[in-house]
DNA sequence: CGCGATTCTCGTCACCGTAT
DNA sequence: ATACGGTGACGAGAATCGCG
């Protein structure tokens, strides 16, 4: 299913909705489909956004065309008149799309979760907002912005970034549970922390090393003497000093070419790391996001159920006023 | 238990939109 | 114009499942 696929059923949904009193529709729906009984009044309109307005009495639902797979839902009043509701749902394992490229063109236009959940959500109070980038698992840094200014790679593939504000991220590529990078507090505390480690470094050559104490981490790095800072990491509880790799050192004594690609490197390796980072939080988001939806569809199942219910009755009533 | 199939997870690339 | 963040696509490896 591609995009013309659902816009075809949303315009004719409009159409057989906005004409009212006009009866059945011949939109077909898929045969996988699942057609609901549905009945109630129900306005839709397409914004040229690709969002649809969905009326259902006392709510306003809005649906982004995100990957849509049209999931018709037949609102059906026996012997009235009959009437198609093409709903949205994410298009799932059966998606059978093999233009890889109109898909691609398709979802790059998109906006992001984030977006389309606080659109939800300022329509829907009960769909939680995502938050702007406040992780609660983070520790909270220093208050300058981390901005890593230097990166250090130890010889278990483990990245040091010191940041501007004196904070420390490392990112352990294969450790699942803090998935990549932890932002470590520094703390101006004298003695070290029982488990805590320290961090150790000299800016200057033959500045006297400065030590910082990294509250719940596992490195120490410290300085050594001489032009090029050298760093060492330990595991408090191990006191096994790593092998040291430089991945880039301020103030290296190489040669400029070697130095720009070197420079070249690192930024790479910033931007892959940054990359990483913001792919997980992308799929984190997405995954809410996903959740957002299934519980929508709970609830909206349930609405509907009501109505059908409701409809029943009110039918029952009218039969015997009739008779 | 071994093996192939399927699903999940992650890193990377490419692209787009936005901010500066 | 450039940098940067967000996100889909893709591929690789790990994990899980189902079957003989």
């Amino acid at each position: 299913m591609d995009s013309s696929v659902s816009s075809q059923l949303d315009s004719s949904l409009n159409d057989s909705l906005t004409d009212g009193e006009e009866n059945q529709s011949e939109t077909s729906p898929s045969p996988a489909a699942a057609a609901q009984v549905h009945t109630c009044a129900v306005s839709l309109a397409e914004e040229s956004s690709g969002v649809t307005v969905v009326q259902l009495p006392g709510q306003t639902v809005q649906i982004q065309g995100v990957i849509q797979a049209p999931q018709t839902s037949v609102i059906q009043s026996p012997q009235v008149q009959t009437v198609q509701i093409a709903t949205v749902a994410e298009l799932e394992d059966d998606e059978s799309v093999t233009d890889t490229q109109k898909r691609r063109e398709l979802l790059s236009r998109r906006p992001s979760y984030r977006k389309i959940l606080n659109e939800l959500s300022s329509d829907s109070p009960a769909v939680p907002k995502i938050e702007e980038e406040k992780m609660e698992d983070e520790v909270p840094v220093s208050n300058s912005p981390t901005v890593p200014t230097s990166i250090y790679q130890t010889s278990s593939g483990q990245y040091i970034a010191i940041t501007q504000g004196r904070a420390i991220q490392l990112s352990s590529p294969g450790v699942p549970g803090l998935q990549g990078v932890q932002n470590l507090p520094v703390t101006s505390s004298p003695t070290p922390q029982p488990g805590a480690a320290v961090l150790q470094c000299a800016a200057q050559p033959g500045d006297s090393p400065q030590q910082l104490f990294i509250q719940g981490g596992q490195v120490l790095i410290q300085a050594a003497t001489g032009d090029i800072p050298a760093y060492q990491l330990r595991s408090p509880n191990s006191g096994l000093a790593q092998s040291i790799v430089m991945a880039a050192s301020p103030g290296s004594m190489q040669s400029p070419s070697s130095q720009h690609a070197e420079e070249i490197t690192r930024k790479r390796e910033v931007r892959l790391m940054k990359n990483r980072e913001a792919a997980r939080e992308c799929r984190r988001k997405k995954k809410e996001y996903v959740k957002c939806l299934e519980n929508r569809v709970a609830v909206l199942e349930n609405q509907n159920k009501t109505l059908i219910e409701e409809l029943k009755a009110l039918k029952d009533i009218y039969c015997h006023k009739a008779e």
